[in-house]
DNA sequence: AAAACTCCTCTTTTT
DNA sequence: GAGGAGTTTT
């Protein structure tokens, strides 16, 4: 494509946008404005144009699939060979520069990368070596990622800490799972680029180095960046050097995994002289779609002001239908959605019904199964978190890093190889004392006749496997799962289903080079969706993000389903559902449903739901409101939860009490109410107790 | 290795 | 109130 035809397939803001290429820029998008485009033609621009080098420009996005479109389309629009590009995800750009660069931070270059299960699996182990509450390891694990991505350190943790002895306990987790991760050469997603983050400290002519390297740098959904991002963002693009930056500060919906909209709001602080845009023209909806979704958002007390508009001028009403409880509604969606494809003018993969939790799929998808209407789930069990793929991988890692004391523990007894928990806990206990890998130690102990012969014979047959295939030079990845899966006796001890996940594993590879396939595994959340062919989509609201349909339904417009009843004592939080539901709102290009219901169940137990809030900032002349039952009471947003019938527990789960004898404590629980309201509370050292809170005599702190 | 048990979670989840 | 995961028991 020239130049020229470049520009002209661009609006006014979008080309001015594009041809502004000197120093910082925030180019603040709006839903359905483009955004996307703006950044690929941006990146052909300055390849044909300003004649860079696709090598100079380093374009950054979240997901995989954003930076597989965003290579497509530069591709298509330039025809050029942009196969040494830095397009990519923040982490596996950071991840392919710490594979050239980690040396000086004390890693070697084939480390592993732990996922979020890896990282689990480590956290509790150490847990249970401190004799530490052992399943609470996810919560430590949530915690220590969410310092991590702050670029909070252990010690620096510490130093904040809260001196009832959670912190420090916390802070000595943290700690040793740091040395853990050394020890095992492994880096966790939060270390990609925290580690890249510290290297650029420390190292300032590799800095500099990069900083050179990089004559443009392009980021999207900029809304979603978290500390560390945004600090290695810094580190490259300050001083006035050329970044766009793209994102929506109304759709930032990642808080609670480390995204932070005050990087958009702090943009222009921390890159002086930064030009703002703004996208405010929406090619997707309807223009009275927008005005709900716009009167909607804008009750949002801190946002960038925007204007939203569509050259899709009227457009249907917006639906709202308000059912006895959860079936009705998904009958009343699946009715609708029928009686909408019978009419002839949609295809059923027009459709998309969105809700706030995972659960709520339960009734839509009966109810579609009932109107034989085919559907789908988007983002459910993905493909690499089988067990047997990560076992496969697990082997492939420890190949590679025989440190990798994670993959090793995974595998050393999968297949069952009678290797047990007190052999392996023997050999940890060398390691440690040696400061050696497991690997190593087992590999010793089986030369120095360490063990009874017994065990002596089951660890040498696992150490011969590694070895074997550590010692041939595989080029691709299949070639090396091949031999994993015959050589390690896997396959003997699998089913059908299993086995012919691992088949499609090794397909999935093609002939990839074994060490770019690693790294695209452990980095990769999904297999490509195969295109499901004509059928309803289901999901959540977070799944929708960057997606569109012609009729969308959002259920559960209740208040505790949406806003989430967890969200409920935060400003911060309430203003994130509500980005939540405008994000949901813009995914519907001409018909958009609201359904809700007054009786839902919800863990276990049947609970009277009113209208959500958000419902009350529709301007009446834009929505069609159905009543299928009572009229529901439509919550003001001005009222946090004064008018709630039980009596409100001063204390909520999470916060921290103190007990006269048993100290300090962290509830986990608050149920009953009146004279009989309870805590659970959870004391280090003692253990879970249950208080009646009128003699328990509590103190809050 | 299967069965019984215990304990935990129960929001969202780009990597 | 169900499902998952781990541990202990047989």
């Amino acid at each position: 494509m020239s130049k020229e035809s470049l520009l002209e397939c661009l609006n006014p803001q979008q080309r001015e946008a594009l041809l502004y290429t000197e120093g910082p820029l925030l180019i603040l998008a709006c839903a359905g404005s483009g955004k996307t485009k703006v950044v690929a033609h941006k990146f052909a621009y300055l390849l044909k144009a300003k004649k860079f080098p696709a090598s100079s420009i380093l374009a950054l996005t979240f997901t995989n699939k954003a930076s597989k479109e965003m290579r497509e389309r530069v591709l298509s629009l330039t025809g050029k060979d942009i196969g040494d590009s830095w397009i990519g995800t923040f982490h596996s750009q950071c991840s392919r520069l710490l594979r050239k660069e980690i040396r000086p931070l004390g890693y070697k270059t084939d480390f592993s990368i732990y996922d979020e299960d890896d990282q689990c699996t480590l956290i509790r182990h150490i847990l249970r070596e401190f004799r530490f509450h052992e399943a609470l390891y996810k919560g430590v694990a949530a915690k220590i990622s969410s310092l991590k991505s702050s670029l909070i350190g252990p010690e620096e943790f510490l130093s904040t800490g809260d001196g009832f002895g959670f912190d420090e306990k916390l802070a000595k987790v943290y700690l040793r799972y740091q040395s853990e991760l050394k020890r095992c050469n492994a880096l966790d997603f939060d270390d990609l680029l925290g580690l890249t983050v510290t290297l650029f400290e420390k190292k300032p002519e590799i800095l500099e180095k990069y900083r050179e390297r990089f004559a443009y740098i392009l980021v999207d959904e900029f809304q979603d960046t978290n500390y560390a991002q945004y600090r290695l963002l810094r580190q490259l693009g300050s001083g006035g050097r050329n970044i766009s930056v793209v994102g929506d500060d109304d759709q930032s919906i990642y808080r609670f995994r480390g995204a932070d909209v005050n990087n958009v709001y702090r943009f222009e602080k921390d890159f002086p002289g930064a030009k703002v845009m703004r996208l405010e023209q929406n090619y997707r909806s309807t223009q009275n779609i927008l005005d709900v979704a716009y009167a909607v958002i804008s009750k949002n007390p801190t946002r960038k002001p925007k204007k939203l508009w569509s050259g899709r001028q009227g457009g249907e009403q917006v639906f709202h239908c308000w059912l006895a409880d959860e079936e009705e509604e998904a009958r009343h969606v699946a009715k609708t959605i029928k009686e909408l494809y019978l009419k002839g003018e949609y295809e059923f993969n027009d459709f998309a019904v969105l809700y706030r939790i995972n659960m709520q799929s339960r009734s839509v998808e009966e109810a579609l199964r009932d109107e034989a209407i085919p559907y789908h789930i988007v983002g459910a069990i993905s493909f690499y978190q089988r067990k047997e793929v990560k076992d496969i991988i697990a082997y492939m890692r420890l190949v590679l890093n025989r440190s990798d004391n994670v993959s090793l523990r995974r595998v050393v007894n999968s297949p069952p190889r009678g290797i047990g928990a007190a052999t392996l806990s023997k050999m940890e206990n060398e390691a440690k004392k040696k400061s050696l890998s497991l690997f190593e130690v087992i590999r010793s102990a089986v030369k120095a006749n360490g063990v009874t012969s017994a065990v002596k014979e089951k660890l040498e047959g696992f150490i011969q496997v590694i070895e074997q295939l550590a010692s041939r030079k595989y080029r691709t990845a299949a070639d090396l799962m091949r031999d994993i899966v015959e050589k390690s006796g896997y396959r003997e001890c699998v089913d059908v289903e299993r086995a012919e996940n691992i088949e499609a594993l090794i397909a999935s590879s093609h002939e990839t080079d074994l060490r770019d396939f690693i790294d695209r595994v452990s980095l990769f959340s999904g297999l490509d969706e195969p295109a499901k062919d004509k059928s309803v989509s289901l999901m959540t609201l977070h799944g929708a993000k960057g997606l569109e349909f012609p009729v969308v339904f959002i259920t559960g417009l209740e208040e505790g389903v949406l806003p989430y009843f967890k969200a409920l004592d935060n400003q911060d939080e309430v203003s994130e559902e509500r980005r939540l539901f405008y994000v949901g709102m813009t995914r519907a290009k001409e018909i958009l449903w609201f359904t809700g219901a007054s009786r839902r169940k919800l863990y276990a137990k049947f609970q009277d739901q009113q209208a959500s809030r958000f419902l009350a900032d529709i301007p009446k002349k834009c929505c069609c409101w159905i009543e299928k039952t009572k009229a529901p009471q439509v919550s003001r947003a001005v009222r946090p939860g004064s008018d709630s019938k039980k009596p409100a527990f001063p204390y909520v789960a999470g916060c921290r009490v103190r007990h006269p004898k048993w100290g300090v404590g962290v509830v986990r629980d608050c149920y009953g109410d009146g004279e009989e309201q309870k805590v659970m509370v959870n004391f280090p050292n003692i253990g879970i107790k249950k208080l009646v809170l009128r003699f328990a005599n509590l103190e809050k702190i």
